[in-house]
DNA sequence: GCCATCCAATACTCTTTGGGTATGGCACAT
DNA sequence: ATGTGCCATACCCAAAGAGTATTGGATGGC
């Protein structure tokens, strides 16, 4: 499980459209198709159900992510808080 | 900032030694070297001070470590508590 | 029922990323 | 001054990831 397929996968639930997450992405379908299926085979079930429309979360894509969009988060922040640090004059980031 | 990354660095940050945080690592030392000055470059600044026997933290790496720890920490449960559902019987992630 | 349409999935290639081996450079200790 | 113990660099190779082209499958209009 890495970041980008966390991206991923929150660009894909979002959209429920892999073909527009992709554009989202600035990438196209196939890999994005390949990341998903891959990321679903890792933790053991599917994550999305596959319809004609588009794709809908499943009941793990579900318990998934809220989890995602915190890690991003989190990932996002650390990078901020060191990267201010570097600014001079005032330190923003308290903690 | 990929997890493998953050992973690398904290290992690095404990061990205060590359050698011996890439053989922790399962791996060799110049790749081990060569993450961690890519993520010094991204993030704009120094994580590390080299001393003649070993690498010591520096501000922005005490800024990052208690914050890489906790994403690590995110990513396990969020795939475990996902994995969690395949398992027949119960549920034991209550969120 | 048939065809056009709109999805995701697959086959294949190519570029990029990442790890390994060998070696250099630097500081300290003796 | 030489040896030792670090991290850094040069170079090569394998693996991961993205792109193009195409297929397969379900749906909806006619």
């Amino acid at each position: 499980m890495s970041l980008a397929q966390i991206r991923y996968f929150v660009a894909v639930a979002e959209e429920k459209h892999v073909g527009r997450a992709a554009e989202r992405l600035h990438m196209t379908q196939p890999p994005l198709t390949r990341q998903i299926r891959s990321l679903e085979d890792e933790l053991g079930q599917p994550l999305f159900e596959r319809t004609p429309r588009g794709m809908r979360l499943m009941p793990a894509g579900e318990r998934l992510l809220p989890q995602a969009r915190a890690i991003l988060d989190s990932v996002e922040r650390a990078a901020a808080s060191v990267i201010s640090l570097g600014k001079r004059d005032g330190e923003p980031p308290p903690d």
